[in-house]
DNA sequence: AGCCAGGCCTGCC
DNA sequence: GGCAGGCATGGC
């Protein structure tokens, strides 16, 4: 089912070259910045950071908080996710020796609940940052998967786990496939299947015809 | 002008 | 352990 969807869909799309990020670390900031947020306003952040030569656990530590707020004021929810920044940092800091990349030589699980125990990030953010920044193969759920699986019948999940277990059974591929089909899915979702009900245009529903046949 | 965005935490029940 | 309510900016 899924590898039928993912097929159609990598057809529209190809490789769409995700995460857009420079480095792994950067993979962390945006998948902070972009919670519940537009990625152009998470671009506009990211790059006040940049040219401000915010860009590493250390800079954003020695960073004042007031300061930090401000650059990352186009990201929206600017005084909770300063504070995420700076506890995310302390973290890579104080248990991975100034590297996320230090958390590969845990388990996935191991990694995943680090991360989870963090004030500020979820499932959806713990699980983008072991996949497109740490290489970790797990399938990164989110508003606009349950969405489209929910609307156009391939199955409904009322929660993260459910769904993802779900793709984790029926979705086989490699680690660039699980990159790739989560960000094929954000990108159909941002043209047919926003939030109102009357935006699903005939062409997703032709995919997924194709799919369900 | 109004809806929406690549969530998460808290505080109720 | 589910679920409103709050968080805030900018794009379209």
């Amino acid at each position: 089912m899924l590898n039928r969807l993912y097929n159609i869909l990598f057809a529209n799309y190809g490789d769409l070259n995700w995460w857009p990020a420079e480095t792994p670390f950067e993979v962390c900031i945006g998948a902070i910045l972009t919670q519940n947020t537009n990625w152009k306003n998470v671009e506009k952040a990211i790059n006040n950071m940049k040219i401000k030569g915010v860009l590493s656990p250390k800079e954003i530590l020695n960073t004042d908080l007031n300061v930090l707020k401000d650059l990352i004021k186009p990201a929206g929810f600017y005084n909770q996710k300063a504070e995420r920044l700076q506890i995310f940092c302390n973290f890579i800091m104080n248990q991975l020796n100034g590297d996320i990349l230090n958390l590969k030589k845990y388990s996935i699980h191991e990694a995943r609940d680090k991360l989870l125990s963090l004030k500020g990030v979820g499932k959806e953010t713990a699980d983008s940052i072991l996949l497109y920044a740490l290489d970790f193969k797990i399938f990164v759920v989110d508003a606009y998967t349950m969405r489209l699986f929910r609307r156009y019948g391939i199955g409904y999940f009322d929660n993260y786990d459910k769904c993802q277990d779900f793709v984790h059974k029926d979705f086989h591929g490699e680690l660039y496939d699980y990159k790739n089909f989560h960000a094929c899915i954000v990108e159909i979702c941002k043209t047919y299947c926003k939030k109102k009900p009357l935006c699903n245009i005939c062409l997703l529903k032709k995919y997924c015809k194709k799919v369900l046949e």
